[in-house]
DNA sequence: GTCTATATACAGATAGAC
DNA sequence: GTCTATCTGTATATAGAC
């Protein structure tokens, strides 16, 4: 039973992502799979040092994801299609954000690391956007790429955003169903 | 000096979009305006009092903004330009959200009324934006008008989500820059 | 309307036994 | 690796004097 690690992983990405980083004490935690605060304390020392394996762990598995649409699909735009969905799984039922939302949120409780790894996560993300609207050919500048890109990337997390205030996914369906519509 | 609630607000505002709901304290407030903690409960009784009180004030105070906006503008695209300014200048350095935003983020933190205000406003807000997308006169369904006019909400509010994580209001340039030049 | 003083709850964190 | 017990700080909130 060394997985109580990944089990306070489990926990505190899903408690992260509903609650907000400040939304949840160690002690939600230890109530949920059953131990002690204390015992958090010997697998994460500090609260930041959790939120710094929540986000490296996060980011990987996303990026990682990334990459399985590019193996799945050729096509630019099916990979934005794929993208999109993505990022709709991760809104669930409108009560869920991506971690890295999450954390952008919360600047005052964190720290200087783990806001780096957000803003790297995001500059990666972007990348991976770009690298998929180039498969769509449309002439562009680089300029233009980039801020498409960040524009995609606005929407989709103001897409959960949208959800959670309206507590359903629908709230992110109407947001990016234009968006959907021009990749059909 | 009977000004000390307008004092409690503008500051319970302040701290409410750049640090989150659950982010101050009534001892934040207090030491920031000069006056106890006991002080501001006589104003505000609870906390979630405070919360309904800043957003009704917040969205009343936004409404008016996009009405004078009509009044100075009549052509669509002018107006949602202006309407995108107001969005930049909520976000100031890149610090700041829109207070419906911020409120969005902690539904464990606010009751259903203030849930319920949010949604009000951001439906108003989007009902706005129709208006303003009929004025371009680009023949479009109703079903359309909703969508787009669901998928800039969420960009904006994306945008200042960007500009937050990035510590920037480049930001939320990049990600509003596009739109805005179909806008020119 | 503002204050001091206090109640109660809970946060993150540590010491040390087992 | 998990526990009990405890420390320290801070949160929202209330009682009652001035």
């Amino acid at each position: 039973m060394t997985d109580t690690k990944t089990a306070i992983l489990d926990c505190g990405e899903r408690l992260s992502r509903t609650r907000g980083f400040d939304g949840f004490s160690y002690a939600d935690i230890a109530s949920e799979i059953g131990i002690r605060k204390a015992s958090i304390h010997h697998h994460f020392p500090t609260k930041a040092a959790l939120a710094l394996a929540l986000i490296k762990r996060y980011s990987d598995r996303v990026l990682a994801s990334c990459e399985a649409i590019d193996d799945t699909y050729r096509d630019g735009k099916l990979r934005l299609k794929a993208f999109v969905n993505l990022y709709r799984d991760a809104s669930s039922k409108g009560d869920c954000l991506c971690l890295c939302v999450a954390f952008g949120l919360a600047p005052e409780s964190l720290n200087e690391a783990v806001k780096a790894s957000v803003r790297l996560y995001r500059a990666n993300v972007r990348l991976w956007i770009e690298t998929a609207l180039e498969q769509e050919s449309v002439e562009q500048s680089n300029d233009d790429l980039d801020m498409t890109a960040a524009s995609i990337l606005a929407l989709l997390e103001g897409a959960q955003l949208s959800a959670r205030t309206e507590q359903s996914v629908d709230g992110f369906n109407a947001a990016v169903q234009m968006f959907e519509r021009r990749l059909a």
